[in-house]
DNA sequence: GTACCATTCAAACAGTCGTTTCATACAGTT
DNA sequence: AACTGTATGAAACGACTGTTTGAATGGTAC
């Protein structure tokens, strides 16, 4: 019936990540994630521990694959002149949006991972900071050097907009913006050049 | 012991809005806001009913404070040539970072704010926007006169990458951004001062 | 065939949840 | 003085929570 050829494992972080990002980590049991999922109950701890560290690996599995993409995105800009503010932004971004728009659950994952950052959850914030901060502090670096003459206590103010606007924006995406008449695909390249220009622009304020 | 000369109503609220700020709706229980409330857990269904009428009074309470100030604060800036796009906005963020600021609760309600955002929970995107969404389109249209030359569509994705960039650098306000150096209220005018040189410039990017 | 292993299952565990009930306390009114 | 209505209190309600248990299942290796 239910992607019964998919593995046990694979069902239950499907059916997490839809239900998470709909209720809320505390707001969604296992009882619905097994009962999606097709799964018995007990299975969730059998294969991940406990809720906690589904959630964790929820994380994981995602974010791996978010980082990895951003960074290749990131080392073919740098090596593709000529470098500018909006192909460094568009290296960030893009993979971020491609994700949004992924089939398999994507669409739920960032959601989630606004989600996420709108709790002001420490374990989770430290998670991410642990495991992902380095792409991120190379993306400031890059950015920094594109605007030389920008004060660094300016810089992080504006990062800090920057990523909040892509959050916020990404966890609707999807949902409510796309006109009938475009293809996901063309959708999906018109929010990041709209993402872009916007970001760029403001990181450029005078 | 802990403002017994406050209302129980009061202080239901406050602790209400302390511990769904730091644990989610669903996260946070009765219980645990009456305990820290210093009632007794009986009181919340008198007052309220429910627990989830109780949340939406919180908001109530809170979103018609903040509504009044924006709507005051919009109609002096319109009043006060020369009116720009930066006195518009500045406008539209000056009240809520004040609000974020405030001593009575209000650091935690901006951060609850976003916390709601980031839940996809549609009744509450409606609660919002039947009854504050009129002082938003007020402020769509200042600007939208004030930026003849851009597209409707262009300028529906750069309102919303302000107002995303605008709730999560509001969730972090106060926590780990304020230089030890700086007054709380240099602080505001701080922020303000550079949100609004953000905004502005990217809702004009090229 | 049988021993082994990972996996699945139904059932139960001890807690916690939001809500309700009913008794009690204490003001103001007659 | 007795009555009234509002507010608070302790205790219990049934439903639901994450987790654990021990038996049943099915395939693989010997």
């Amino acid at each position: 019936m239910t992607n019964q050829h998919f593995s046990t494992k694979d069902r239950i972080l499907s059916a997490a990540e839809d239900l998470f990002a709909k209720s809320g980590f505390a707001g969604a049991s296992l009882r619905q994630v097994t009962s999606v999922a097709n799964v018995n109950l007990a299975a969730v701890n059998y294969h991940f521990g406990s809720k906690e560290n589904l959630i964790n690996e929820l994380f994981k599995r995602r974010l791996d694959e978010l980082t990895a993409q951003r960074t290749k995105a990131l080392e073919h800009a740098l090596q593709t002149p000529p470098v500018t503010l909006e192909s460094v932004l568009e290296a960030f971004v893009s993979p971020a949006l491609s994700l949004a728009q992924d089939r398999g659950g994507g669409q739920s994952f960032v959601r989630l991972l606004a989600r996420a950052f709108a709790e002001q959850d420490q374990r989770l914030r430290r998670f991410v900071s642990d495991n992902y901060g380095h792409v991120l502090k190379e993306f400031a670096k890059s950015i920094s050097s594109l605007l030389p003459h920008l004060a660094k206590e300016d810089l992080y103010w504006r990062l800090d907009f920057v990523s909040g606007a892509l959050t916020y924006a990404m966890s609707d995406f999807g949902m409510i913006k796309k006109p009938s008449d475009l293809s996901e695909e063309q959708h999906r390249r018109n929010a990041a050049r709209q993402f872009v220009r916007f970001a760029a622009a403001g990181l450029r304020a005078p």
